[in-house]
RNA sequence: GCGGGAGUGCCGGAGUGGUCAAACGGGCUAGGUUGAGGGCCUAGUGGCUUAGUGCCUGCGAGGGUUCGAACCCCUUCUCCCGCACCA
């Protein structure tokens, strides 16, 4: 441990003592409540999880800084199935799970024998949580953030419940809340949902869920049940395939006799079907005989295929060769075989006579993609699966995305194949002559080894964002919500019109139940979109340790909107009417929250959810007022991840790097808005210059004394005065990058330029006093252990300097002329160098500077106010002619205009020049080692003498 | 595919119609300071040219608008993010 991290701890300890950032209603302050979302529980916390915490801190310690009365909480998330998955997978002693928590459990016990224990215990998820969250509490407490801990909780704590639970019984009496059939994977041995994490490589190879047409055929008693993915091509149907060596049933299913695969027979069990096998069909035994399509409204041949796996689907497929790669190799094959059609006992001549038949029109491709195709990709048989794979799937994006159905498709002509297939499918569904079988996108074994199918679930509750009357209200929420950066409203816009509905709850995982639905657990996202509301009251409703019973929905309506007399509702509740009112009073002055910090990956869910359920619960002057968005986070140029190994936890930040080296890396080496990439060695580099600055300053707070004689140095004093300024500007707009340069670098650099000058004791003792303590406290926001510790430093300060004011700035001492009258001696002094660079001479033996003529400043001066106007050459000259210096003037002035780079920032008198170049000629003689003579122009014949301009003197070196 | 965003030195990134494109930081080179190292100080870091502070090139590519474009418009290429039940 070194210095930066002794003196973080010191402070940090001193501010939990002090109880600094506890923040109670107090009316006569403006207040400021600031929200980030709140992390989940999944071990180490990382500086995925610093980013938007300390951003929020830097903005809020400076809201502090500006008066306001400042409220920063944070929560823990834990619903959801992860934590459980954890605690499943250490009970099956998944060594992968168990090693990676033992690693974790031994960053803070070291006796073996405790960590087996606290492992043990694991297997209850609710241990997890318990052992995590205060870790990751005193992890955050690290970063020297400025939240008030007392009003922490997690998702799975009584008054989250209770708080979520009200919020669905709302959505229930509101009718925003419906129920459906719901497609989910399902393992069929843990006889339960899966997601990602359960199923064997769901990460890196992710299941989906895809919705297959079952279209009948009408064949004696029953249906032939045909499966595809693409119900828009039933016009180009020239044939039927069958598996000839699969066995396939004949089963009941609601009523109908369907004829499937086995394997399709036991999918649809899952998926709310009642099936009841009636017999065993032999693939062979269907082949030659006919079947009724729809859409071509046809009998159509039976044929033998390979291709037709019982696994997918029905394993049955009807045939469009003109846009089906397989279909197609498959038919040209048979009417190429006389052999195979007579193994099969079909009539070769009649399968010869099948024709393709046209129906859509893609770009690039003409009447038959199918057959371009496979002549590009050079497919000739059914062997070559993987390419008949890849020209399905090109034919199918390309159909899918710029296809347009042709004269051959009935009504359907002229419309876009994805509106078709719509349309088509819901027109078969109407009609009964079709129905719907999902199926997995690929093979998938839960983590057990099990089976992972498509099961239905059929009472799966959703949200309905377009129930009546809410997205309007959402709209309107969004339209006065501020949004920083504001491009982003837009994408909100289009997020919210594509929003419909989402299923909130689930069969398994942590969580609130629903209250009228106990088989269900709220869905993580859906029991997070209103949490911020107990902030301003859970320490109450902790201090009073109040049960759940007692936080019914009368409870909640009182706070949120003063619904009920405070007697009615103590009597409902058993609180006492003093409480009540006191939670009801501090609930109102601190909501709605003022801004919500967050990333910008949360837009489209989390986000959106949140603007929803404010605008279903509460009322229009409890909306929140502001978003602002940060980036990605990444780690030495990557993505974050654990098979990386660049995963900077918490820890590493306390141990190798310290707290104010990461919050002003991380401030100043990227905006808010964009990627954030952490890497080591640059915030070695930056711990470096912290130490540099604290020394500096430690210096500036420990020689101070009070004098005038900082007011001379008017340079100085006016780039500090506008630095408070410009730093303020930047932090209000939350410009973290443009406020940490100035006071990292901006400040630093105006010091030391100003030691360049030589100054007396006194005089820096004097420059010390006025700039140290300002200095200070314009850090804290950035770097506040740091700040204390320098801030402290002046004996003559007290308190922290965490709840000191921004330093005012005085507008009158900003001085454009000042600042410009610095620059021409600081560009002297590099011109006057690259002189002696191109006369070839190391040491000069004189110095003579040449003042312009005084006629060229008023000239300039006129200059600068005709460009403002114009840019005609012209009338310009016209405007500015000097009398006696026509010739100088008609030169100048287009040269000046093209390039009008050559002019002075602004132009200051011939007076002023002189006085600024007298004042630094000790300097420079200093610097130079040699003796420096200064003339006014008009009072030399040199030649050069005439070449100066005004801010750029004419140097003349020997 | 749809929606959103972005392309600027060796690198991270400033600059969004005119007063130096590259602020600020990092890297590299040379010199100074220092017992050594670190640090610090000074200069250089697209090309050409120079007793002078100048010229040319240059903000992914191509075209356009304008007295003037990294910035506005059109075309094009490349990259990143989101696309739903996952926190």
């Amino acid at each position: 441990m070194d210095d930066l991290n002794k003196i973080a701890h010191k402070w940090q300890k001193k501010w939990a003592e002090k109880k600094l950032f506890e923040a109670k209603p107090d009316k006569k302050k403006e207040k400021f409540f600031m929200t980030v979302p709140y992390p989940y529980i999944s071990g180490s916390l990382h500086i995925g999880h610093a980013r938007v915490v300390t951003e929020a801190d830097v903005y809020t310690r400076f809201q502090r800084m500006l008066g306001k009365n400042v409220l920063y909480p944070m929560a823990f998330h834990i619903s959801g199935t992860p934590v459980l998955g954890i605690s499943l997978a250490i009970e099956a002693r998944d060594e992968k799970t168990i090693k990676l928590y033992k690693g974790y459990v031994k960053q803070y016990e070291k006796d073996d024998k405790k960590v087996e224990k606290i492992m043990k215990s694991f297997q209850d998820p609710k241990k997890i949580v318990e052992f995590f969250i205060p870790k990751m509490i005193n992890e955050f407490k690290t970063l020297g953030l400025s939240v008030d801990w007392r009003r922490s909780y997690t998702s799975g704590d009584i008054e989250h419940q209770a708080l979520v639970e009200w919020q669905f019984k709302e959505y229930q009496k509101k009718g925003y809340l419906v129920q459906g059939n719901y497609p989910i994977l399902f393992s069929k041995t843990l006889n339960n949902a899966v997601g990602e994490d359960d199923i064997k490589e769901g990460d890196t190879d992710p299941v989906d869920i895809q919705e297959f047409t079952l279209i009948k055929f009408k064949i004696d008693d029953s249906y032939l049940m045909a499966a595809t993915l693409r119900p828009e091509t039933m016009y180009g149907q020239t044939n039927m395939w069958i598996h000839p060596d699969v066995n396939y049933v004949k089963a009941e299913v609601d009523g109908e006799n369907w004829i499937i695969s086995q394997e399709c027979a036991e999918k649809l069990k899952y998926q709310n079907k009642k099936v009841k096998e009636i017999k065993k069909i032999n693939g062979k035994d269907l082949l030659g005989k006919f079947c009724f399509a729809p859409f071509v409204e046809r009998k159509i041949l039976i044929l033998p295929s390979v291709h037709c796996d019982p696994n997918i689907g029905t394993g049955i497929v009807t045939s469009v060769p003109s846009d089906a790669p397989f279909d197609y190799i498959a038919l040209r094959e048979l009417q190429n075989s006389e052999h195979m059609c007579e193994k099969y006992g079909l009539n070769w001549e009649e399968v010869k006579k099948i024709e393709l038949i046209p129906i859509i029109k893609s770009k690039g491709y003409g009447d038959f993609p199918a057959v371009e195709i496979c002549k590009k990709l050079g497919i000739k048989t059914l062997e070559q699966h993987d390419k008949i794979a890849k020209a399905t799937q090109e034919i199918y994006k390309v159909g899918f995305h710029t296809g347009i159905m042709i004269d051959t498709c009935g009504p359907y002509k002229g419309k876009k194949v994805e509106d078709a297939k719509e349309g088509m499918k819901k027109q078969l569904l109407k009609e009964k002559r079709a129905d719907i079988l999902y199926e997995t996108s690929r093979p998938a074994l839960s983590r057990d080894g099990g089976e992972v199918i498509v099961a239905t679930l059929d009472k799966q509750w959703f949200l309905d964002f377009n129930a009546k009357g809410w997205k309007p209200k959402a709209m309107k929420l969004l339209k006065n919500l501020e949004l920083w950066p504001e491009k982003y409203r837009k994408q909100f816009e289009d997020v919210f019109d594509w929003l419909d509905k989402r299923p909130c709850a689930r069969k398994r995982g942590l969580g609130t139940k629903i209250p009228f639905d106990q088989e269900w657990i709220i869905e993580s996202l859906s029991d997070s979109t209103i949490y911020m509301s107990l902030y301003p009251i859970n320490h109450i409703i902790r201090k009073h340790k109040i049960k759940k019973e007692q936080l019914t929905s009368e409870f909640f309506n009182y706070i949120f909107d003063s619904k009920g007399k405070p007697a009615d509702v103590e009597k409902k509740t058993k609180i006492s009417k003093k409480i009540l009112e006191e939670m009801n009073k501090e609930w109102n002055y601190w909501y709605p929250f003022d801004q919500r910090h967050t990333f910008t990956a949360h837009l489209s869910n989390h986000l959106s959810f949140m603007i929803f359920a404010h605008a279903s619960a509460f009322k229009e002057k409890y909306w929140p007022k502001r978003v602002s968005f940060h980036g990605m986070v990444m780690s030495e140029g990557d993505k974050m991840s654990k098979s990386k190994g660049n995963v900077i936890t918490l820890v590493d930040v306390n141990e190798k790097f310290g707290a104010d080296s990461f919050r002003a890396f991380m401030c100043n080496s990227t905006s808010v808005e964009s990627s954030f990439n952490w890497e080591s060695d640059k915030v070695l580099i930056m711990k470096k210059h912290l130490v540099i600055l604290y020394e500096t300053l430690k210096k500036i707070q420990s020689h101070k004394g009070k004098s005038d004689d900082y007011k001379k140095y008017t340079s100085f004093v006016s780039k500090t005065e506008r630095a408070i300024k410009n730093a303020k500007k930047s932090l209000e707009e939350m410009n973290l990058r443009d406020y940490s340069t100035l006071v990292l670098y901006g400040m630093h650099n105006n010091y030391r330029q100003l030691l360049n000058k030589g100054l007396s004791g006194k005089e820096l003792q004097s420059i010390n006093d006025y700039v140290g303590n300002k200095w200070a406290t314009m850090l804290m926001p950035l770097v506040p252990h740091l700040a204390e510790e320098l801030w402290s430093t002046d004996k003559k300060n007290k308190g922290f300097v965490s709840t000191q004011e921004w330093p005012k700035h005085n507008e009158k001492l900003i001085s454009e002329k000042a600042e410009y009258q610095d620059d021409i001696v600081d560009n002297l002094r590099a011109d006057i160098i690259s002189v002696l660079h191109l006369a070839k001479l190391k040491q000069a033996k004189k110095l003579e500077l040449f003042i312009p003529e005084e006629w060229k400043y008023a000239f300039f001066k006129k200059l600068k106010q005709q460009m403002e106007k114009t840019r005609n050459i012209g009338e310009i000259i016209k405007a500015c002619m000097v009398k006696g210096h026509e010739k100088d003037v008609g030169k100048m002035v287009p040269m000046l205009v093209k390039n009008p780079s050559r002019m002075p920032k602004i132009v200051i008198s011939q007076k002023e020049e002189l006085k600024a170049l007298e004042e630094s000629k000790t300097f420079i003689e200093k610097e130079f080692k040699t003796k420096v003579v200064i003339i006014q122009a008009e009072k030399s014949k040199e030649h050069k003498a005439k070449q100066a301009m005004p801010g750029k003197p004419a140097i003349l070196v020997a």
